[in-house]
DNA sequence: GCAAAAGTGTTCCAGATACACCCATGT
DNA sequence: ACATGGGTGTATCTGGAACACTTTTGC
């Protein structure tokens, strides 16, 4: 038992994940094992250590509940509404994360806990708050897009220009011109060849691209 | 006591307060009266009642330690930094708050704590990780002028023109020029003029302006 | 009449937008 | 040879930046 001379409340972390898969942008979900909202869907997250950061108690629950690593984490917002959770008062400091498509390496379910991917179209009912907070994510996410480099966070290490338009043509929402987009892109200077190649169709090859600086979101005018 | 199965962070919001006053952007601190960091000055903040919101306890607190009321308040930052207390683990949720450089109605000292209003130049020695806290709040704000109408929050009922730029041009460190600041300003279609005047001096008087819709922060483009 | 701040338009430049064809490849 | 996606340039538009003089008042 701990004791305090004043009321505490909890504290978690959540984090609103999203990749791109299937020319969709799609969030990652785990179902709840217990109560309170068992059996719902909710974000991945948990209580913070009291001997670790806010960032680091985000990144060891992502860790232990989906496997992810070394991921581009901001903080989003925090959360602390009386009755946002039925049991004590519990604040959330909310944060987001973009992981690459291809980098998906889902931890196997740990414990008969399910573990999935779904479109920010379809979601299914959330637990808690988790849909506010997902909502702010997605809005956030779409205004990063036009005033910094957070999407090169989507890509693998090595990405075609093609790629990259189709990852803001999916945020968007809205088709972007193809002279335009690459002008506009290369302009960043964020990103530079490689000098390799990918082919993969009866097609000319595409040039391959690196983010020049990938540990690093650029705020752009 | 209050007891708990799991240990608990305590949890307070701290305000950053600021205003225009002679011709610079100042920020509000309250001296310490007791430890940790005694004497030291600090954000006016405080703990959060387990059964109010966070923003419900930051206002309160705002109202408690300065008088202050129906301010602009935004969520900046939540700092939870391991030993950013030394009595034990706090989690801050830091708002920020404009207020208007004539409503500076501060509250009397209370308890024998001071409160002072201080250039954003010559901060002193502060409390705890709050420098971190106002170098943060400081960077936003900046940042609003360009994509939000933030700045309007500094203004009374009724303002000049040259009143309003000359707000953006202490916050910008920067001259604006006249012409420009007005067509740009006018063509957001956010303030009016109230038809009337003022008269303060040997020229010509100034159109007053009201802000359209005080209570709401636009985001331009 | 003079000092002081208010008010007002036009030109210029840069960055965004619109738009269509040739290139390299696999089958 | 043909189907497929990769790659490229120019003209136009638009919003921001630079810039100087007249107006109205109080003393």
């Amino acid at each position: 038992m701990y004791q305090y001379k004043y009321p505490h409340p909890a504290l978690t972390t959540d984090v609103v994940i999203f990749t791109i898969r299937d020319k969709e942008l799609k969030l990652l979900l785990i179902m709840r094992g217990g109560e309170p909202y068992k059996g719902k869907w909710a974000l991945p997250g948990g209580f913070v250590n009291l001997d670790e950061d806010l960032e680091t108690g985000a990144r060891r629950e992502l860790e232990e509940e989906t496997g992810i690593q070394d991921v581009y984490l901001e903080q989003l917002y925090t959360f602390g509404a009386v009755g946002r959770d039925p049991r004590e008062r519990v604040i959330t400091v909310a944060y987001y994360a973009l992981i690459p498509s291809d980098q998906i390496q889902l931890r196997a379910a740990t414990d008969a806990e399910a573990v999935g991917w779904f479109s920010m179209n379809e979601l299914p009912e959330l637990a808690f708050d988790h849909k506010t907070i997902v909502e702010m994510a997605h809005q956030r996410l779409t205004a990063k897009l036009d005033y910094s480099t957070i999407a090169f966070q989507f890509m693998s290490d090595e990405f075609t220009l093609s790629e990259l338009q189709e990852v803001y043509e999916i945020i968007l929402q809205e088709d972007i011109d193809k002279r335009n987009f690459r002008k506009w892109v290369l302009a960043l200077e964020q990103i530079e060849e490689t000098g390799k190649e990918k082919r993969d169709g009866p097609h000319r090859p595409a040039k391959l691209y690196r983010v020049i600086n990938p540990d690093k979101v650029e705020i752009i005018k």
